[in-house]
DNA sequence: TTCTAACCGAGACGGTACGTCGGGTCTTAAA
DNA sequence: TTTAAGACCCGACGTACCGTCTCGGTTAGAA
């Protein structure tokens, strides 16, 4: 049997290593910021930096995914349509963030990091999806919107819009486009249209 | 009257660090090349690379931005439907290509480097987006599809999609998806739709 | 108080870097030697080695120091003659050994640099000059010479010679020369020649 | 039989890169001196400094050749002790000035460039050691000293003596210093001495 | 006058060393 | 066993200088 023994990791570590990350990322270029910036800024030695994360990137998605969930949060009421344009905006503003950088910086090292594309995967990419999945099933349930088969190409064709405009052609989206992009998206597939 | 004075560039040089970069950018990830490594393989000196390139991205852009024009004089015959397949097959391929992840990192860099910013856009999205709207051009000239106001949105859309699933996602995209893709964006624009 | 903190700096690289030092300055000239090349026979990485001096000088006194306490221990037997013999004999070996170059470039270092001024008296002139004078010391007492009162200028006038005649000059002095150099030396300050 | 063809050199060119050698020399130190500068400072292109001088030694030991002749032909008058004492308090002015520290690198240099070593004996050591000959030369035939056999070794240690003090120990030698040192050398030599 | 050869200023060339910096690991003593 | 501190190895960075070479153009004497 596993015993706990010597002394346990300290909470209080993580929690200032997760504020100095936060800190620091917001306010440089992911490449600018430096493991041992972040060390120091956090009263924490490299080595108990690095018990946690295996590397920067990894650290990254850390900051990231609670970024995310704070955002997640702020939105919940309201029918699909709202629903929908609260969770765009949401992705919108996050995306022109101080974080834009280094979202797409942890995109470029997954290229090569299958670790972190999995981390990346799961605790960013999949966590922004299952809200609109989330909120797509019970559009459906509620009979808001027709039950299409291949909803995936059409969410990544909305997401990759988001994602192509502010971070690659780098234009930025506003409340208007996001109105107008929605309601073309339930112009095909949402059910009260054919009903008008 | 500006004279030209002084020795001037070699071309040979030129080409030998594109030619090496292209094989070096081809055969390593993005971060794994050296700027030393490519004047080695180019037979010359540090300082003759860093005059002509100011950085590793815009070394990088020089080579992307020549398999862009590789690419595009690759497919140029057929009706409009066609040429949108080949193009985005042609994208497809990009995306997918050994230098995806240099696509990525340099997007990354744009993020906080002005200059490159501009470079990427004119060496390597507008030459991308230019052939999409030249077709687009063609096509409503020839009554093929509908002169559509805001064809622009239309086409982040499409290239987003591209740009999310390979590079952000990392779903690759088969040639049947492009069939249903471009099929799809046809029936929202094309005219034959609605003479079905 | 100060405690010590973090990794106490490794005694096995300090080793290392010297004896890599030592072994690439005794083949190579001085201007040839790279820290980089050091760094390397020493197994070692060039911060480690910056770390510790901080640039070629000052790695050089240390070899050339280590180098002076060698010949030092050497001489120790005899009476005043003999041992002057001995000692300028070493001084001669060293301005003719294959650290000349070493000796004399750190020398044009010091012209600008003032903390390798400094480093290069304590570690290197005093210690030459240590022995002739200690050994002086003992021959006024034993009154095998005249307590005169500017030996500064004499001694300084003899090390100048060696100086002069192997690293300006670069003739060669012969054991014989040092005889007679001695002979002449002793023909001043000493008192058996006044007995004679 | 070998004619003049082509272009002449320039004499222009010579005393400007002379000059602004001089000058450059003058106010940096001989490692922080580039023959580009000095190229720039004399509105010449390198190829046309190093058409002429090989390195940057050996057109250092042009400009301190030139500098010895200044000092050689200001002191012409009065007896030997007078002469020996300017020649010597012109030893130390050059050994003293600003161009120290490029007598002691190219001293360095000297170890292993042999055509350097032979023009810096003959350009720069040679007349200096010269005027001492020639002073001593005369007089012996005038009586004034006695003729000895071995006048190169008192020579060297007299000019050791200021090599050593200067440049490695770095004690500057005041006028009072030279009376004294002068006094003992003809103390030595001189015929006077033996006549009181 | 035209030709030829060496020159000129400017500046690019291939090399090479520099000293700095960051990544990720390891080693202390203390907790 | 973890902690903070900081040294460790590794290797890329971009700069600077070396001494050479290549431009277009100049300057002389020879043909």
């Amino acid at each position: 049997m596993s015993k706990i023994l010597g002394r346990p990791r300290s909470q209080a570590a993580d929690d200032a290593i997760i504020a100095a990350a936060t800190k620091i990322f917001y306010k440089q270029s992911y490449q600018d910021v430096s493991m041992e910036a972040i060390a120091i800024e956090a009263g924490v030695g490299k080595a108990t930096l690095y018990r946690r994360w295996a590397n920067k990137a990894t650290l990254a998605v850390e900051v990231l995914m609670r970024q995310v969930i704070q955002e997640k949060t702020e939105y919940s009421s309201g029918n699909y349509r709202q629903h929908l344009i609260s969770n765009l905006m949401g992705l919108r503003d996050m995306l022109s963030s101080e974080y834009a950088d280094v979202i797409i910086c942890v995109i470029a090292e997954t290229q090569y990091n299958p670790e972190l594309r999995t981390l990346f995967d799961q605790h960013f990419l999949k966590p922004v999806q299952a809200i609109g999945e989330q909120d797509l099933k019970r559009a459906i349930q509620q009979g808001e919107i027709k039950d299409i088969v291949d909803h995936n190409l059409l969410f990544d064709q909305l997401f990759g819009l988001f994602y192509y405009r502010i971070l690659v052609v780098q234009n930025n989206i506003c409340d208007k486009d996001i109105y107008a992009i929605v309601d073309a998206f339930l112009a095909l597939v949402g059910i009260n249209n054919s009903e008008k």
